[in-house]
DNA sequence: ATACGAATGAACGAATATGATCGCATTCTA
DNA sequence: TAGAATGCGATCATATTCGTTCATTCGTAT
């Protein structure tokens, strides 16, 4: 069983990859009616995606939306840990809590798991977080406004900063390069730097979610002192002395 | 016996998995009826966990992006008026201007075609237009933050009318919903309203983007006078005894 | 015991996806 | 450039799926 949303994705991918697809031949390709392509790239054409000649389409040279497959790329990494640390980080949420999302792949999942517990408001910097959870209706969303930094794909400067200060928290919920009993929280990306101090001065409570990997590394930039947050959640894996080093400095560690 | 609650994550384990499944089949696994199913991955979509198509649901495991797609139907409407008012209007943005972009179907097409001035920094508070120009490296994309309005995807609310009042701008490019000669430039959105007089206040030169039907249209909110322009950009179905009273007042109408 | 709400199923008219056909438009080619 | 070939949109037909309304079951609170 193939869908007719597939098979149009599927036929955006392959205008994007030979450039030109006709119709006879695509109507082979999936077997389906020569009408039901027509009535496909005719589809694709109303969406400003493929632009049609006769016989076929191509596809246009002008923008399409984003493509955050390196973003997905990455969240690849640990995935399942990160599944079960972002369920587990959802369910700490409580409904009418206004809560703060930081950027990474991490917590991505933690707003995969967001629906359980609405009505609440979650802020956030991140731009796919945001088009996440923008199709949940029962989420009030929040965006910080600012410049967007390609890389992480998060919104950052002076005017998140401002906007950020300007807002009460009842839980920050956020990733981090590097977890250090000794040398802190640290991050590989400098303009996050800012926020990053911001909201964890101003919340009442922080929670770090992370995976085994980031515990013990200390990463370039130092958002934080270790004791600057009440809980960290992790996985199993997550190595034993370094985790004992961290709770003995009063920081909750959960493992699931 | 089987929960509701298992069921339906266990329909979502079936979906990460093989990325697809139909009602059907999820119904004979299930040994329940088809409403059931459809009432599963109704839920399961409104909670923005799947996506529905006809005969069963999917999941991108992608971080969709709201696009166009979004306001389909009605991006349908004037679309060639609009492709054509859209790759003019982009024409003339000057490479270094910092240029502020509305919400509406229209300006989606000026942003489409604003990869050919770049450098360039936009401003916008519609969620879309940030999807689609965030993947082009030399435009310096500023998102106004704010809570986000789920009718037209774009961000509004004191945030947004803070953030919007502290930047300066060239150019103002945005739609409208009435054009009219005496009752001026009149608005659908109540929810922009502030924004939009905000920038109209500010911009040192605003251009209006409208297809021939905005013409003699009083829609229900005021923003501004006519005379606040500087140039309308519309086609050549424009009613000409209109456009003639409004050329009158000083203001530049481009039919393209 | 009774009332109530959640979960489920059955039934039915409406909506969707797809295919077939046909007269018209576009493109190709001799 | 004129006829042939191909592709086109529009219309109709059909099978499947959809949402809605109503009824039933079952556990729980009163």
């Amino acid at each position: 069983m193939i869908f007719k949303e597939q098979r149009q994705a599927m036929i955006l991918d392959i205008l994007e990859k030979d450039t030109v697809g006709d119709v006879n031949g695509l109507s082979k390709y999936f077997n389906v009616s020569v009408v039901t392509i027509r009535r496909d790239l005719n589809e694709l054409n109303r969406a400003g995606l493929v632009e049609r000649t006769h016989g076929g389409a191509y596809t246009t040279e002008m923008l399409k939306p984003i493509d955050l497959s390196t973003f997905q790329v990455k969240s690849n990494l640990q995935k399942e840990e990160k599944k079960r640390i972002g369920k587990y980080a959802a369910s700490l949420v409580k409904p009418g809590n206004t809560i703060y999302l930081g950027g990474g792949t991490t917590t991505y999942w933690v707003a995969k798991n967001l629906y359980a517990v609405t009505p609440i408001t979650v802020v956030t910097n991140s731009l796919p977080l945001a088009n996440l959870m923008a199709q949940v209706e029962s989420i009030n969303l929040i965006v910080v406004g600012g410049s967007l930094k390609r890389r992480e794909y998060t919104f950052v400067g002076k005017l998140a900063e401002t906007t950020l200060s300007n807002i009460h928290f009842d839980l920050v919920i956020t990733g981090m390069s590097g977890i250090h009993p000794e040398n802190g929280l640290t991050s590989n990306y400098p303009a996050e730097l800012m926020s990053d101090r911001i909201f964890l001065s101003i919340s009442e409570e922080t929670i770090i979610v992370a995976d085994h990997t980031k515990f013990g590394r200390v990463a370039t930039y130092k958002t934080a002192e270790i004791t600057s947050v009440k809980t960290i959640i992790t996985d199993k894996k997550a190595p034993k002395n370094i985790v004992d080093s961290i709770q003995k400095k009063g920081i909750n560690v959960i493992k699931v």
